[in-house]
DNA sequence: GTCGAAAATGAGAACGTTCTCATTTTCAGC
DNA sequence: GCTGAAAATGAGAACGTTCTCATTTTCGAC
């Protein structure tokens, strides 16, 4: 029903190949064909069908962006909006499309849906599966990991230094007065989640402070999971005066709880959260946290991965972007 | 470089049009053949090539949801999360993949990206320009309308009750004894800034409330506008005692700033919000708010795109998900 | 063992582009 | 007006599938 190339070439006299050209490559035709093919063009409502290019280009100019985090709902994950953002961002200034999907949605029957449709490239955000990957590489898909570390060779990954992060945030306490500190750590990707508790526990070790079993543990990180946790902690006898959480959703929560049993934050009950992200200011007092330049990794692993796509090198494989400490009113 | 079905043919020596079938309607192979076809396949690495098979199907099983706010960063905006996961779900479970696009980035040199790329169906969420949508139905792409209303033949549009919302939450201010209730609206699309207005405006007519102007206020939905706002506005002598904000950020905003001039929230002032986002249950005390359906209108607009795809009528062209007030701290 | 219907397979033309290679046209320089 | 190089165009084979229409095979019933 729609117009192809050849009903344009039939309506303004030129062959299919000249109109292709005056699309795909403009200066490559004379001028007065270029306005008669599009003249034609639009009598006829045309438009370049994208599907038959990419057949025979071999590119569809389509990448993908895959997340999952462990008992996390994808989307909803406020620490990717920014990523993603600026994914999309790099990706539209280079004339490619976006792809997003939550890992658990991909697999079908026979191989793996992004394959099958051809992407010129994936990012896999949070946990990823070696096989997985290993199967979109060995169809030539180039991988970018996001928030996630695998050695494979040749494998670029994007990590933010979430070692050095907690280190500062623990450091930060530990500088404010605080002898005993609590850990309130999400489940993230493995990675992740061992960086963060290293950074913790090496401050810890470095001062000579206890590691306090019963006030460090794991938990979903969700507001209620937090805030539920953190009520209990506060209710048991002699509990720290301070808490890392190892993201802001949980530092949410704690605060939430401190301030609800009457405890005066940072007074009483100082908090250190994890990625800057967008509730951090929201609450009050607003969260002492550690900044992840969320858009710089983005792009980041955008541009490494067009990098693959376009044949390049990267330059290098594992990204560390920094991390950086910003004190606000929770401490 | 990656094997065709060809290839596959000829290794299991069956004609490429049975591995066809095996791969895309198993149930008409033997099954001997099926097994034979598979081994190749899996000693060969072969994938089906999906750009191929849209080629022909003319059906590319690729799906685009393209958002515009006005001022406001689209996949950063927290009322969209729940509604995409949605959205990725419904369309994941009939084998749809979704694009994700801010509308600033589609518009290329000619003819609209998803058009050339063959989009089965397009979501607009926001603000719409009339003129795209006549261009992707034009090339008889479906389009359904999301939180927008367009009066355009057969184009069905999802949207949220926001004049009952924002008529419940000004009612629930009253009945709470506020005789003077100030509006923070923010900037969205024309349908959804009148009809919030519309419903906080009838409410006072009919109680008799004055609108007092310079406590009704036109911002940007970020925070920190909001708090600026709000902040000047509490210093004016003789301020309302309520505000009705037409988003959570603005009324996270506006809590922050009565809290910080030392007012009790809800005794010296009240607040309500709109959306019922993540965002309310992280400030405290909690937000009191309109509850928006939005995995619901996610739903709705999936599956009435789903319907006109597959050539069915949308049995609904204007179809309103109701909102709800939630009660919690705030008021 | 034969018949006929049903099931399984194969041949080959689409699908709408791009791209290579050849051919034609243009045009500057004389 | 001729020459030759450069620019513009065209013919037609790909690209990797699906699908229609034969043709072949299978198999139950007699």
């Amino acid at each position: 029903m729609p117009a192809t190339i050849i009903d344009v070439a039939r309506d303004c006299g030129y062959s299919k190949a000249t109109v292709s050209r005056a699309f795909a490559s403009p200066e490559t035709v004379s001028e007065r064909a270029r306005e008669r093919i599009y003249a034609s063009a639009k009598k006829l409502n045309y438009a370049p069908n994208a599907i038959a290019r990419a057949m025979v280009r071999r590119r569809t100019e389509n990448i993908a962006f895959i997340i999952h985090e462990k008992q996390y709902p994808a989307i909803l994950n406020p620490f990717y909006s920014p990523i993603l953002e600026a994914v999309m961002q790099e990706g539209t200034r280079r004339g490619y499309s976006l792809f997003i999907a939550a890992r658990q949605d991909m697999r079908l029957s026979n191989g793996d849906v992004y394959i099958k449709k051809q992407m010129d490239g994936v990012i896999f955000a949070g946990e990823a599966d070696r096989r997985i990957i290993e199967e979109y590489r060995s169809q030539n898909i180039p991988v970018v990991l996001l928030n996630n570390h695998l050695e494979l060779e040749g494998l670029p990954c994007v990590m933010a230094d979430h070692f050095h992060g907690a280190v500062a945030a623990t450091t930060h306490l530990y500088e404010r007065g605080h002898r005993r500190i609590g850990l309130l750590a999400g489940r993230f990707s493995q990675q992740v989640t061992d960086a963060r508790f290293n950074g913790y526990f090496s401050v810890l070790c470095q001062y000579g402070l206890p590691l306090e079993r019963p006030f460090v543990v794991d938990l979903d990180p969700e507001l209620d999971e937090a805030e539920r946790v953190m009520t209990r902690l506060l209710q048991l006898p002699d509990h720290p005066t301070a808490f890392f959480c190892t993201n802001d959703t949980i530092a949410a929560g704690a605060v939430k709880a401190a301030l609800r049993l009457g405890l005066r934050v940072p007074e009483d009950i100082a908090v250190v959260g994890f990625d800057d992200s967008s509730l951090s200011r929201v609450v009050e007092p607003e969260l002492t946290t550690v900044r992840i330049d969320a858009e710089r990794m983005g792009r980041l692993a955008a541009n490494t991965l067009f990098d693959l796509i376009d044949g390049r090198e990267a330059e290098e494989l594992f990204m560390e972007v920094p991390t950086e400490l910003v004190v606000r009113g929770t401490t």
